[in-house]
DNA sequence: ACTCATATTGACAATCATTATCAATAAGCC
DNA sequence: GGCTTATTGATAATGATTGTCAATATGAGT
């Protein structure tokens, strides 16, 4: 058994190359739309296990809307971050919050938790958006 | 219009109760399983609408599930808070955060957001899991 | 207590995102 | 060029949640 070798698809590279182009998170089916859009006979299920991959190898980050869509975004910084999320456009900032990463190791263990793991967005609505609305 | 006046039925009042004989987040469609095996012939939507209103009137607290599901909890203070979360057992503590409140609005402003939002839950492992494991 | 207007219920259909199926295709290796 | 098998993609299946709408029950008024 050991690995199954993984190979390389113009599928796969699609949708890497998609991600990247895009600056907010986008839900699979929002990229689906737009690869095909964009002539790409690509399919739906591939997308899908395509945003899985990137997402289990570390190559995008994954959030969950608040309506229950899973969403994606090309991860550049590789280390442990945050992001602020315009509700409206899905601009994505990413932030950093140390004095978060430090309150919630606190506040684990003042509690007896071990492992801590936290998750921390910010949504709300950018410049452009808040003039819009 | 103005507001359509409640009713209080006992359809509702048998989800708050069930809600509150527990101690973590259960699904809506867990709290309704558990509704019908205690005899109530209460209907699948009936739980749906009567746990949304009771998240509306912050009666309870909701978080989405890793995997999408909408979870609901009694919620005992009052104002806003956020939870400690052991990943194993489910138990949940209720957390106070004055701090990433302030920080949050801070980043947003920063950035030019408006009508911020946040998302802040610490998931760990409770003193007897930790113990456990 | 009796009536009435309407808020609420509940069985079921409809949505919507995501996952499973599985035969057909194509990537990497000889 | 062949071969093995990872991968694709059209479609069905799943599962949570919401919409529909006639039947029912609540609370106010009498």
């Amino acid at each position: 058994m050991s690995t199954p070798a993984k190979r390389n698809t113009w599928q796969r590279e699609a949708v890497r190359e998609a991600l990247g182009h895009n600056d907010g998170f986008v839900s699979a089916q929002a990229l689906y739309a737009v690869l095909r859009e964009g002539g790409s006979p690509i399919g739906l299920a591939t997308v899908y296990r395509a945003l899985a991959d990137l997402a289990t190898s570390d190559e995008a980050d994954s959030l969950q809307s608040p309506d229950g869509e899973n969403l994606f975004r090309a991860c550049t910084s590789s280390g442990h971050h945050h992001h602020l999320i315009c509700r409206s456009c899905g601009l994505t900032v990413e932030i950093e919050a140390h004095a978060v990463e430090a309150w919630a190791q606190d506040v684990a263990a003042e509690h007896g938790f071990t492992a801590a793991q936290h998750v921390v967005d910010v949504f709300g609505l950018c410049g452009p958006c808040s003039v819009a609305n």
